[in-house]
RNA sequence: GUGGGUGUAGUUCAGUUGGUUAGAGCGCCGGAUUGUGAUUCCGGAGGUCGCCGGUUCAAGCCCGGUCAUCCACCCCA
């Protein structure tokens, strides 16, 4: 839980909006509704009424009742609201305990965020963030260590996956060259859609917010890139030669891929059309999709944050950092079928149960498997035997040891290998050499 | 916040114009002469049809409400 205060304005309008708030301590919810209802004179015969028998006018006049109060109660007696993701709060600690931290400073962090959102595919209200930052440095160094972190991560998953690079720098330097650097967040959030929508559709929607036939003539030739990052950085340099500040992000840029050079398993692209709603983001910025599986979102985002820590009385302190969206890589791999079987197998090789004598000696072996490092178990009762194979298959064991009353006087061992059925016969000591 | 869909067995779903004991696949349990799973064959258990109310001689089916869930818009992890 944070202070209401701290989460909003970081997050653009939209993101202001999902923020789940929490009444006030020792607010009940009469209480609210009660001065509510005072203040704001409401509560007039009409509605009174509709409390009774309900015409259709009634309960839309109810309807409209419960909206505003809901409304003023939201305005009014919230104080508290749920973490909306770790980056902001991240900033109030450190602002909170610079004289603790050394700097350039470092964490990570896997909690639980909150989005006041009707859940989807992929989309909950209640979710698990994983978050890496570096603060205090403004070197591209940092950046660089990110994206390889992205890429060692998906590496090690197995998951295929395209990383996009922007920079809200050469974003800005569009805006300026439209002639209206000020609608730079309205015409960013429709160039965002438009792979999506298509360009007429995300040029109407520019008219519709206020950005002029001029301005949308001026940045056509964004819909023209085309190429690898080298050829649209040409073309970017030249368009927008006038802007300094685009300049700089494409420099910055070059630099990212430059000393990322080549990946273990993920692709770096640049994305001109990646903008990003969240208010903080004034450099780089970052997004990982998902190339398997049928994930309509991202599962990473991230970006460089000049002075996020300033609203909070820490200026000068920029600081870049991702964060993993564990629920939507979880239904990812499990999608695509990405979790290996013997992840879920906590044992490795179980003892098959005969009969009093016979389990007593597999009991001695079960200690020796187990001081060898090698998770073992003793079926506990002496069923038959196709219950206990059932059992190891549907653990995923991956060996069945047999020591029933003929491999006891041979002093073997008959092990089955489940995956394959192969059946075969060793010499008790050998064992342990048999199952690794 | 706006619009739409769906709630029936553990699970995925059938269920006719309202009409007797609500079905199937998968899963689960048991068995196929007692030492072998994932395949085959046979048998069995398991349902307050989301919840509340209404219409009707009769409701899983029609109507109202409510809750849950999914999808699209929007936005994002």
């Amino acid at each position: 839980m944070e202070n209401l205060e701290t989460l909003t304005g970081k997050y653009g309008e939209e993101g202001d909006r999902l923020i789940f708030k929490i009444l006030k301590r020792g607010f009940t919810l009469e209480s609210a509704i009660a001065e509510s209802v005072e203040s704001t004179s409401l509560y007039d015969d009409k509605v009174a009424q509709a409390f009774g028998e309900k015409t259709n006018e009634q309960r839309t006049n109810l309807d409209n009742l419960k909206r505003q109060l809901t409304h003023q109660i939201d305005r009014r007696s919230a104080d508290m609201g749920l973490r909306y993701d770790l980056t902001v709060p991240f900033a109030r600690y450190v602002v909170q305990h610079q004289n603790e931290i050394t700097f350039p400073f470092k964490r990570y962090q896997i909690q639980p965020v909150w989005r006041a959102d009707r859940p989807q595919k992929g989309r909950y209200r209640e979710f698990y963030q994983c978050d890496a930052d570096m603060i205090g440095s403004t070197s591209l160094l940092n950046e660089v260590e990110l994206v390889q972190l992205f890429d060692d991560v998906f590496t090690g998953l197995g998951l295929s996956v395209v990383v996009k690079i922007n920079d809200r720098k050469v974003l800005s330097g569009i805006a300026e060259v439209s002639g209206q650097p000020e609608k730079v967040v309205d015409m960013v959030t429709a160039i965002d859609k438009l792979d999506k929508i298509g360009r007429e559709k995300a040029e109407e929607e520019m008219r519709a917010k206020g950005i002029s036939d001029e301005a949308i003539t001026r940045i056509a030739p964004l819909f023209a890139l085309s190429g690898t990052w080298a050829e649209q950085r040409t073309q970017l340099e030249k368009w927008l030669a006038s802007s300094t500040i685009a300049q700089q992000g494409l420099k910055d840029l070059a630099f990212t891929f430059d000393a990322v050079g080549g990946m273990k398993s993920a692709r770096l692209e640049f994305d001109p059309t990646l903008a990003r709603g969240l208010d903080y983001y004034t450099g780089a910025i970052f997004e990982v999709i998902a190339l398997e599986g049928t994930m309509p979102g991202s599962i990473c985002g991230g970006g460089r944050y000049d002075d996020l820590t300033g609203v909070f009385g820490l200026k000068g302190m920029s600081g870049v950092g991702i964060s993993f969206g564990a629920d939507r890589i979880y239904d990812v791999l499990l999608e695509t079928n990405k979790f290996p079987a013997e992840l879920g197998a906590s044992t490795k090789v179980l003892f098959a149960n005969f009969g009093e004598a016979e389990a007593m000696h597999c009991l001695k072996l079960l200690r020796q498997v187990r001081e060898a490092g090698i998770a073992a178990e003793l079926y506990p009762d002496a069923v038959k035997m196709a219950k206990q194979f059932k059992y190891a298959d549907d653990k995923g064991i991956a060996f069945v040891a047999i020591i029933g009353e003929n491999e006891l006087k041979q002093g073997i061992v008959n092990i089955k290998e489940m995956k394959t059925g192969e059946q075969k016969a060793v010499k008790q000591e050998d064992l342990i050499h048999a199952i690794q």
